[in-house]
RNA sequence: GCCGACGUAGCUCAGUCGGUAGAGCAGCUGUUUCGUAAACAGCAGGUCGCCAGUUCGAUCCUGGCCGUCGGCUCCA
């Protein structure tokens, strides 16, 4: 275990030093770039430039890796130069490093430290590799636009994604991986498997039309939410795509969440299609009284929200305009508060587990602005940590990354290429009962206000599937394939047989279909594999003769021939261990 | 929205240094009745993302718009 840090340290280290490496090889090139940061991160390193007048071209990257070899070649030492802040500010300001003085005037120390490598100097906290010469396997891969620090009303600076590893079969493999990740995007798979589309031209970017597989795999993962929704005590709530907007002037969104939203105005009355489910649910609470002894109230729905987007964020399913989150608002009593969160990311994390996601866990705590007390604020903060101590959640906090109306929990899903998206999220809320005016009677007949938890436990159903087509490659397992079985004849006077085996099947609620064609088995085979379909019936001559079936897995092969019930036997085991 | 790349047949892609385009797969028709990852032949298929401009002539050049991809920012 120490050794895998040791390890993971010492590619920082390396890619930290890479980064440096290209930086000297682009001052080279182009002496006016001016630098901005070169971090390592997780899967390599990168380093900001403005470039005035210049814009680098993907050849130009081949050009500047070259320059980073010769740099290598030369062996120069990384060398440590600690100096004060004044000296640094005035040597950085000679250099016309604009960026590096701003950032070396909010170091708090007296003094920093710079890094020498032949006429390259950067601010850096080191520690680097010892020299050039010692840089491993590396290749720049793309440029990117990024913003000075991340601000938008900052100036866009050239950023330049590179990665690095120690040896060369390391840095193989590594791009061997992200070509194998490509063929695994959603996107790519959703239009060879026929799951869905979306029409930009036609019908608008961000919005998500199923095909028959995808909505089938999108009804089979609903239909499991739902059951095991009833199964925790919720209730089901169904509302409205618009709604007036003085509701959203209630809930305050038409202020704060204005640029998200999309209005319409018919009759002179302005409507809002919602962008959030929460207003409906409290309708609905809010339409009669709550003794304390109802609460938790647990209202859940598949609720359709539709969000603007800016343009250049939509990325396929992962984030679209209209989505459909399994949305759930508890309105429960202070007290109860901690158990109701603790039952929350048992459900979430048993429905990642169910799917075999690989995710990380945040919390969020208070923000600068925000509303409710600070012993509320303590309170409900408190009672996510014990959650996800309890649980023995590995988790990192994120301070003064709540919303402003309460803590929460988020957890990010991981799609193909390593990328975090977030999915589940436990957010605890105080100002939208103070905004409706919530309330519940308690033991003692005054009013009391509930406390509300908004919670998604898959996150929306686009993202999910998303993730999901990414997470299994496309081949799902049984339980939720979209097609099950398929039964290829060998010839057209084995059609009789394959229709009824067909019938067979579906009297079993398995979802088969045929492959009526006048082909050969051998495409017919192929077109099943790469639909990936976990099994394949091939039946001919022989098995209508023994009333059997031959079975093919879509990963291991021909697998013999067998009795229909027994194949059937073997399904049911698969479907119930959601194998 | 911003920076960069890109948009050619249902899909994957070639091509035209300005004279209205081609391949493979898919589709359709015909022949083949065939045992564990692609039978053969023929046919059809495109206002070259949209709108302007330049030009005798634009898919190609210029501008705007729509959209995709990689990032930034934001989020389910």
């Amino acid at each position: 275990m120490r050794y895998d840090i040791i390890i993971i340290m010492e590619l920082e280290l390396l890619r930290h030093s890479t980064s440096h490496i290209l930086a000297a090889a682009v001052q080279q090139l182009y002496p006016s770039a001016k630098l901005g940061i070169g971090p390592a991160i997780e899967e390599g390193f990168y380093y900001d430039f403005d470039i005035p007048g210049t814009t680098l071209t993907p050849e130009d990257l081949v050009k500047i890796e070259e320059k980073m070899r010769e740099i290598v070649k030369k062996d120069e030492k990384f060398i440590k130069v600690p100096m004060s802040k004044e000296d640094a500010v005035k040597l950085f300001t000679e250099k016309g490093e604009k960026y590096k003085v701003e950032l070396i005037k909010e170091i708090p120390d007296a003094n920093v430290t710079v890094y020498r490598t032949g006429d390259f100097i950067d601010l850096c906290r080191g520690p680097h590799i010892d020299s050039t010469g010692k840089a491993g396997a590396f290749k720049l891969l793309t440029i990117a636009g990024a913003y000075w620090r991340g601000v938008e009303t900052n100036p866009m600076l050239q950023r330049i994604y590179g990665t690095a590893f120690e040896k060369e079969e390391d840095l193989k493999t590594h791009i061997l991986k992200l070509e194998e990740a490509l063929k695994r995007d959603h996107r790519k798979l959703g239009r060879e498997l026929d799951l869905f589309n979306i029409y930009h031209e036609e019908a608008g970017a961000g919005l998500v039309y199923y095909h028959p597989r995808g909505a089938r795999l999108r009804l089979l993962i609903e239909d499991f939410l739902r059951k095991e929704h009833l199964k925790r005590g919720y209730e089901f709530v169904i509302t409205p795509h618009i709604a007036r907007i003085n509701l959203w002037n209630t809930s305050g969104h038409s202020g704060y969440y204005r640029e998200n939203m999309y209005f319409l105005e018919i009759d002179k009355q302005e409507y809002v299609l919602k962008p959030m489910n929460c207003p409906g649910h409290i309708l609905i609470y809010n339409s009669k009284l709550h003794s304390y002894r109802d609460l938790p109230v647990r209202f859940f729905e598949l609720g359709t929200v539709y969000r603007y987007e800016r343009s250049g964020v939509l990325h396929g399913l992962l984030r679209v305009r209209g989505f459909t989150q399994d949305d759930a608002h508890i309105f429960t009593t202070p007290e109860k508060l901690q158990d109701e969160i603790i039952a929350v990311i048992d459900f979430a994390f048993e429905m990642l587990k169910t799917f075999g996601f690989d995710y990380e866990v945040y919390l969020s705590t208070r923000p600068e602005n925000s509303v409710g007390s600070d012993e509320n604020w303590a309170h409900a903060t408190d009672a996510l940590i014990n959650a996800l101590q309890k649980k023995g959640i590995k988790y990192a906090t994120d301070p003064g990354a709540g919303v402003f109306y309460g803590p929460k929990i988020d957890v990010k899903m991981k799609d193909a290429l390593g990328r975090p998206w977030q999915g589940p999220t436990i957010q605890v809320d105080f100002n939208l009962p103070e905004r409706f005016d919530l309330h519940y009677i308690a033991e003692d007949g005054s009013k009391k206000r509930p406390v509300m938890i908004h919670r998604v436990v898959l996150g929306s159903m686009e993202r999910f599937l998303g993730a999901l087509i990414e997470n299994y490659g496309g081949a799902f397992p049984l339980w939720i394939a979209p097609t099950q079985v398929i039964i290829l004849p060998i010839a057209d006077r084995h059609l009789g047989y394959a229709e009824k085996l067909k019938q067979k099947l579906l009297d079993s609620e398995i979802r088969v279909e045929v492959d009526p064609r006048r082909e050969k088995i051998n495409l017919k085979i192929r077109e099943a594999q790469v639909q990936k379909i976990p099994y394949m019936l091939i039946v001919g001559d022989k098995e209508e003769a023994a009333g059997k079936v031959a079975v093919r897995s879509r990963h291991g092969g021909d697998i013999g021939e067998s009795g229909l019930e027994e194949f059937l036997d073997k399904l049911r085991k698969e479907i119930d261990t959601k194998a």
